[in-house]
DNA sequence: GATGCGATTCAC
DNA sequence: TGAATCGCATCA
């Protein structure tokens, strides 16, 4: 049973905060829901990983929209990544969702995916994105409050993990990756310690 | 206008 | 281990 729902007001705390906080929720998109078992924080100020550091345009849509709003882009011309924007007195900035645990329209992302194994439906920012059909037309939008979309809070049982972030060439030795521990469905295991 | 680089994934 | 593939930033 998912618990409250989650508004752009829990996406005005610190990136890092919101990334945190995210663990454990429950993803629903038009159809198809997971467990979020993987996220990442950027932030807007002092983050040389993130967009805002050389990306003039993302800087321009983080001064135009409020927090919560859906953050999409092409990664490698092949995949796209879904982020949410963060706003608030603490800082700006994204968080980046990396893997769920599949809960429901598994077999709308199984076809989508041209996978079976439920591990290989979400594990990873591209393949999740792949999974639920989310695509450019989602950028830029304030989905959290829609019928068929939107983020349930929900307890990381089990525990959540902070480590590095994957995949990226700056800003290494922060541990800005949060998972949940011990998930089969994350992109890659854990090495970091309990957080 | 041309060049280089990715918050990746999958096949080889 | 390397190809696919393209928007954006940077430079000429």
């Amino acid at each position: 049973m998912p618990g409250e729902r989650l508004t752009a007001d829990d996406f005005t705390r610190s990136p890092v905060d919101c990334a945190r906080g995210l663990v454990g929720a429950r993803f629903r998109w038009n159809g198809c829901s997971g467990r979020v078992v993987e996220v990442e924080a950027y932030a807007a100020e002092g983050d040389p990983a993130c967009h805002t550091f050389s990306r003039p345009s993302a800087r321009r849509f983080v001064a135009a929209h409020p927090p919560g709003t859906a953050y999409v882009y092409l990664n490698y011309g092949v995949h796209w990544l879904f982020n949410i924007l963060v706003a608030g007195p603490e800082g700006a900035g994204f968080v980046l969702f990396r893997a769920l645990e599949p809960l429901t329209g598994v077999a709308a992302m199984r076809r989508r995916r041209a996978r079976r194994d439920l591990r290989e439906l979400c594990s990873g920012p591209g393949k999740l994105t792949q999974a639920l059909a989310i695509r450019e037309e989602a950028h830029g939008r304030e989905f959290l409050g829609g019928g068929r979309c939107g983020l349930w809070r929900e307890d990381p049982a089990g525990g959540i993990q902070a480590s590095p972030r994957i995949g990226i060439s700056r800003a290494r030795e922060l541990e800005w990756r949060f998972t949940l521990r011990d998930s089969p469905f994350l992109s890659a295991p854990a090495p970091g310690g309990t957080r």
